[in-house]
This record gives C-alpha cells, structure tokens and sequence, in this order.
DNA sequence: CGCGGATTTGGTGTCAACTCCAGATGCTAA
DNA sequence: TTAGCATCTGGAGTTGACACCAAATCCGCG
C-alpha cells in the first residue's frame, strides 16, 4: 500500500503520517528499493493503533516511548506493559470525568426544556442570570 | 472575591481567568470602581461551568458562542439548547470511543499479562513482532 | 499620605501537533 | 524515453490555548 491509500484508509493526511513516523510514533515504515513508502500489514496495523489511540487523547510522547520500547525487544514487556496501564488509568478518569460533565450538560438541557417559555420569562424581567448554573 | 482567590478556588491561573474573559468564554466580570476584578456569585458560576466543560474537551469556540447568545436575552434559549445538546452528543460520542479504545488496551494488557515471559519467548527468536495488535 | 504587594492592559513567547512548501527524486503509462 | 503526477526530505509556518512580561494603576495598611 502506498502512503496514499493508507492515507485515505485510515483518514490521515499523508502528512501526518509522515510526522509520526518521523518523532517516532510508528516505526520506520517498509520502502520499496527506491525509497517511496510500501505500507505492509504491520506497518498498516501500527497505524490503526496509534490512530486509536491518538484520538482518545492518549499522549504522543508516552506512545513514542511505548513504540521505542517495542522495538528494544523482549527485555522492556514490563515497561510496556507499565506504560500501557498507566494510559488505561487516564483515559478512565477521563471518561469518568466527562461523564459527570455530561449529567451537569442534561441537567442544564432539561432545564431548558421544561423552562418557563420567553413569553411567561417576562414577567421576571431585569433578573440578572438568563443562564442557570444547574450544578 | 479577587482574582486569585478564584483562581485558587478553580485550580486556574489569574492569566487562564482573563484569558477567558477577553475571548468571552466567560462573560465581562464584576469590577471594582478602581477597575480590578470583583467576582461576584454569578461570575463563579460561570468559571466552574466553563472549567468543567474545557475540562471534558467542549470547544472553547462552541461556549463562547453560548456565552454570547446568553447576553442577547431570551430570543436565543433555542439556539443556546441546540448548542449545549450539540455538544452533549459530542461528549457522548467521544466516550464511547475512549471506551472502545479502552477495551482495546484491556485486551493488549491483558496479553502482556499471560503472555509468553521473556525466557520462553527466546524460542520463537528473530519474530518480527514483539508488539502484538490485539484489535 | 506613602509604600509595597496585587492587579491591570497590551503584547510577545511557548508548546504541541500538525500543515504547508520547495526543490529533488521516484514511478507509470504512452 | 520522457511527460507528468506522486512521493521524498528538511525546514518553515500555522493554530489553539494558554503563559509570561513590563509598565502603569490600584488597594489595604501603618
């Protein structure tokens, strides 16, 4: 697969894909005798990856140095693994704490919904917040 | 209340807290008749709203909007609920993502976790992938 | 009132993560 | 073989979201 087509595969600029390889953020993609890149499952599959893992927010440099140690051999599977959690355990939190957000976001919309109509709002007048802090 | 004790109260820096002040993130504070800023209830109200939606990743573009149609009155209720119901389905969106990838980290954990340990793995040698892309 | 620390503004600096560019080289089809 | 489009590299530019700074102003206290 040339650059293009794995480009559109996984939605990437052909750009990007350049820059991750180049700060190490996939290893270095298999060429044909000429130089040009020649993705191969392997390089397809640390695409996939990094993309995954890119866009739930997990930190460049802690993949870079998860990739670095990959290719180390076998003697860094315990920081891997290390590194790895310790990802897990973010993307949790912040799970978690976007999930709080999205309750104060209902609350605030039900708000909305049920709230008395513009018309009736009148009658409250210069009060001050149009807005509610549901908490 | 003054600028810092606000930002003490948000974990924010005075600079974060004018920074959103100027762009509109949060509305024109409380002032002093010297010009310093005073925030008053209305005004925490805003900054823990606005925190907690930076914080679960709401663009600051998308509240800025929202805080301005709040200051045009009533007329714009609806278009303030599209807005947070917009973003609502976004969060939601983006935690199930997080989710996805994080059960795909659970499956490359779990994977270190009973794999093969470093002394067997020397008999399957010059294997290409010590990493494995569990899907 | 005077002083020192807090706050103001406008502007510049920083950092991550791309994104774009130019000039050189590779690849493919006629 | 060669025209023309794709891809290469190194480096510069961009964007979002602040962080930092200097010089002026404010505020509380003795």
């Amino acid at each position: 697969m040339n650059i293009a087509e794995v480009a559109r595969k996984y939605d990437l600029t052909q750009d990007t894909l350049r820059y991750y390889e180049k700060i190490g953020l996939i290893p270095p993609v298999n060429r044909t005798s000429g130089g040009t890149r020649d993705y191969n499952e392997h390089d397809c599959g640390w695409v996939d990856f990094i993309k995954c893992m890119r866009s739930a927010g997990v930190q460049i440099e802690a993949l870079a140095e998860y990739v670095r140690l990959c290719q180390l051999g076998d003697s860094t599977i315990g920081e891997r693994k290390e590194i790895l959690m310790r990802e897990r355990r973010r993307i949790a939190d912040q799970i978690a704490e976007m999930q709080g957000t999205l309750n104060r976001l209902d609350a605030k919309i039900e708000h909305y919904a049920r709230d008395i109509v513009p018309a009736q709002r009148e009658l409250f007048a210069s009060s001050v917040s149009e807005h509610t802090h549901a908490q």
